[in-house]
DNA sequence: CGCATCATGAAAGTGATTTTCACTAACATA
DNA sequence: TATGTTAGTGAAAATCACTTTCATGATGCG
């Protein structure tokens, strides 16, 4: 797995004539070693603690390389900070959004995907993506 | 519509014991006679235009207000604005965003808020809102 | 090695939104 | 109507999450 989008990354790196440097490989093994749904400043002070010397521009500069590789995807869930979750080869999945505790859940339906395309259709549109949040209370925090 | 509008605002107003004031009004009326999925940026020119001394402050202050009075509804459409839209009694829909023109297009399907709600269910989660956003290019856009 | 490029980190810059603060307007009460 | 209390306003400064700049350092093909 980890293994897996390495190499997707390097060679994304080496494919855009892009060099292999040390911090992208710090950043890279923290990040898949970390929890979905990481954001930049977490990321970041997790990373301090061993590499105090990794800039936060360089953090920022490296994500955005993952995601532009394919590994990893940018979301947004309205707290003001971009996080970044893993991505698997041709995986797909929407979320659910505490807002009690901040938990997020991820799922997957078939038949809301089916239904997103029909209506796209009936639009004439041609979906690029697509972001589907419900946001709510998680069984802890209903209480 | 509007009536309706304006009473549901200032009866919250009362309710909060806030006062009901020249710029609310003004900015208000404006509001209401416009398009939907206004930045507040837009919103705040074209008011500037007759109303030259309403401060860029109090209308991100009195849009929040709207929000919460359940008027309007705050969106997040990733350009970087926050955008305020019409919210109708009861009334609730999802939207199409081109990535192309900008164009942004309601919908409503009662089979996938169904379905919504059958996740939610299944995580023990309690729904309090959801966002459904379809990006892609529309009709005329595919060219 | 040599060196053209790309990458990095610190700090400054951005752009949207929020806060501060001195002053003004609402409005309940006298 | 005059007054007092509280909330609202506008201009400007501050914040926050990023992004860019720039001088310096690392990479890697030949
Ligand atoms: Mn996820
Ligand atoms: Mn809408
Ligand atoms: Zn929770
Ligand atoms: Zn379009």
């Amino acid at each position: 797995m980890k293994r897996v989008k390495k190499k997707i990354f390097h060679d994304y790196i080496a494919k855009q004539g892009l060099k292999s440097t040390r911090q992208r490989d710090i950043i890279l093994e923290a990040f898949l070693s970390s929890d979905r749904h990481l954001s930049i400043e977490e990321l970041y002070l997790k990373l301090r603690a061993k590499h105090p010397n990794i800039g936060y521009a360089t953090v920022y500069r490296t994500l955005k390389l993952f995601a532009e590789s394919g590994i990893a995807r940018e979301m947004q869930f309205g707290d003001g900070q971009t996080r970044y979750e893993h991505v698997g080869e041709g995986e797909h999945h929407d979320h659910l959004v505490c807002t009690g505790c901040g938990a997020i859940i991820e799922f997957e339906n078939e038949t809301i995907e089916t239904l997103q395309k029909e209506v796209a259709a009936a639009h004439g549109f041609l979906i690029q993506t697509h972001k589907l949040e419900l946001y709510g209370l998680c069984a802890r925090c209903r209480g």
